[in-house]
DNA sequence: TGCTTCATGTCAGTAGTCTGACATACGCTT
DNA sequence: AAGCGTATGTCAGACTACTGACATGAAGCA
């Protein structure tokens, strides 16, 4: 299958797109596998450690999943005692999660391992082009922030 | 929940990356739902439109999914007389696979309902800065891909 | 106060995707 | 010619994520 005959796929900006998030998800799976995280965990830890007391609807919306699916992801991972969440809601319905002491650990580990993933990913690149690289990103969602339906 | 106070993840590339990947997934399936096509649905096609005879195998791998699951949206689309496949291999076991007639009517409209999508998502970006946009994702492809394991 | 609206947590069912496995067909080496 | 490695198509099972639905709690308004 002749790879050197690239058609208007490779032209396209969403196929590239698609292409590197695939690329940054296998190679978060893999470095993620031996602490026994998958990247949605991860993610939920990510964001536990970075913003403590999130609901699990929030920490869905930022791991941009589905809160039913955050929920499963959650209570998977208050079963293995790396997070907790109290049994009844101090304000309104939402339960303040926080990750543990074993919680914070694992995440140390596992944020170490993707940070190498990402800074293998955008080796190629130079800080002042990777600052751009974000500029744009975040530009272009804003972009469809800003007009939902067409 | 406070939207300003940014955390250190938006600083992530890999972040951003996968933001802008989510929002692009999000646009597409609602700009594909009259037509009654998933994204992978319509990536089968457009990989057909571009390169016709391709076999399930490569389909899969340009997908960016397994080939077992592009074996069900290849069917899944023979089905609906959208593409044909031959009984008996020509050569080797891969079936090569082409659009039909109603196929190739299908994919046009589709494809103007995602080429809308991607111009509305980088809409932000001139056309210099898109093709720059487009020259870095590649060369992130290219890093992980020379280094599989970290 | 009572009603509406909205957000959250959770349950159930469905659809999509993956891993593991097997048989078949080709190319290469011996 | 025979064996090995590789690639393809396909089947089966498990897991993941989503949609739909319901109950609860809070905030806003008549």
């Amino acid at each position: 299958m002749k790879q050197e005959t690239v058609g208007d796929l490779e032209l396209s900006l969403g196929y590239v797109l698609k292409q590197v998030h695939a690329s940054m998800r296998t190679a978060m799976d893999e470095a993620l596998r031996s602490l026994d995280l998958t990247v949605p965990q991860y993610a939920c830890l990510e964001l536990l450690g970075q913003d403590p007391g999130l609901s699990n609807s929030e920490l869905a919306r930022r791991a941009f999943i589905t809160r039913q699916t955050m929920n499963l992801i959650v209570r998977r991972l208050q079963e293995r005692g790396l997070l907790t969440r109290p049994d009844q809601a101090p304000r309104g319905r939402a339960l303040p999660t926080e990750l543990t002491r074993d919680g914070r650990t694992l995440l140390r580990e596992a944020s170490v391992a993707v940070r190498a993933v990402e800074r293998r990913l955008f080796s190629p690149l130079s800080p002042e082009r990777q600052r751009r690289l974000r500029q744009d990103l975040a530009a272009c969602v804003a972009a469809v922030a800003e007009s939902p339906d067409a």
